[in-house]
DNA sequence: CTTTTACTAGAACTGAATTCTAGTTACCAT
DNA sequence: ATGGTAACTAGAATTCAGTTCTAGTAAAAG
């Protein structure tokens, strides 16, 4: 009855060690310096399989842009509800951006390197994605607008008053412009953060 | 006696026209959606040329990309000297960067589209012009940092707290994902960097 | 147990990036 | 001015990575 299209028990498997091999080879040649070739034996499979899967490189390089931005993405929503009060929530933000960006910092570099000339559909599936994401955000500060902690501003704006300092700071320092690392200015960052979205 | 290269009158010109060709197809079919064909018949020139002057594709994606990081900067210091205050000076460079990226918009996407996966050189060039543009931007602050106008912070921090909101917003705002204009949001950010560095 | 089809394999194909060879012009020294 | 040198240009030939194709294999469905 259901048309949806089947897969299998393996098929998560296969996929999953694609989209690892992938990360590994782009974060140690680049993008454009890794072959299908590299990620295929990298993975353990065939070319075929990896067309199968992913139809291009191009592909592959879509689904893990779009795995990594949902896993920080999660990641960020987990830990917001461990707060209570608006300021501890927003620097939280600015910490867990940092831990993120450090600890995961293959992931990192690569979201860091591109999100443009991907295909339409690619790009209409990370702006719902992106949607989505404003929106649990704007759900869990709503709140703490309400109560007049935090100003109230255009739902947009929130993400780059909190985020875009501490994120123009971790792009380049990963691409080895700083010396000084994120978890130096940190605590800087945040308070900046807070400032900038706190009720006068 | 100089053992410098050599370079004629018309290479300059060849140059130039091969990198606003370059711009032009990146902008229309993205950078891996050009050939060096593409470009070569845009610029009207031969495949020898291209490869005499820039060496391979990427090549050119580096100079345009330098090209563009260099006009920017010059744009950004050459607003600032007609500044009189510290205040005045970081909303004009908020407003500076929203000016440029919407006038400028093919260059401003290829700019947000890519900085990593360049080779080493090219990283090494960007850093130098980069360190070379704080120190600028430094040595026009520093007299507003010494009256008291403004916060005494790292120096490597002001340009994300003054500029990375905005420059975040406008990276969303180009592909796509914000259908309000930078223009629309310019003061509430030149508000924030304002707020971010001035003095308590 | 048979049928179907997701999935895998790897050889073959295609086309874009690059290299090569043979010139052609600008610049300089004499 | 003129001959030499090296920057520069052209476009055919080559290479090699991305993709397609055909022939299978094995897991699920009936």
């Amino acid at each position: 009855m259901a048309n949806e299209r089947i897969t299998r028990a393996t098929t998560p498997a296969r996929r999953a060690s694609v989209l690892d091999a992938a990360l590994a080879c782009f974060s140690e040649r680049g993008l454009e310096g890794t072959t299908v070739s590299d990620i295929q034996s990298a993975a353990g499979c065939s070319v075929g399989s990896i067309y199968h899967h992913f139809g291009s490189k191009e592909g592959i390089a879509e689904e893990l842009f779009i795995l990594g931005v949902q896993r920080l993405n999660q990641r960020m929503l987990k830990r917001l509800r461990r707060c209570k009060t608006g300021e501890e929530s927003v620097r939280a933000v600015v910490g867990e951006y940092v831990r993120w960006a450090t600890r995961e910092s293959a992931m990192a570099r690569y979201l860091h390197s591109r999100d443009v000339s991907f295909s339409a559909d690619a790009r209409e599936r990370l702006r719902d994605i992106h949607r989505e994401y404003v929106e649990a955000l704007f759900a869990w500060f709503a709140p703490f607008v309400e109560t007049g902690e935090m100003r109230r501003l255009p739902v947009q704006v929130y993400i780059p008053l909190i985020s875009g300092p501490i994120q123009e700071y971790v792009r380049r320092w990963l691409s080895g412009q700083h010396t000084r690392s994120p978890q130096q200015v940190e605590a800087l960052f945040a308070d900046a953060a807070w400032n900038a979205v706190k009720a006068r």
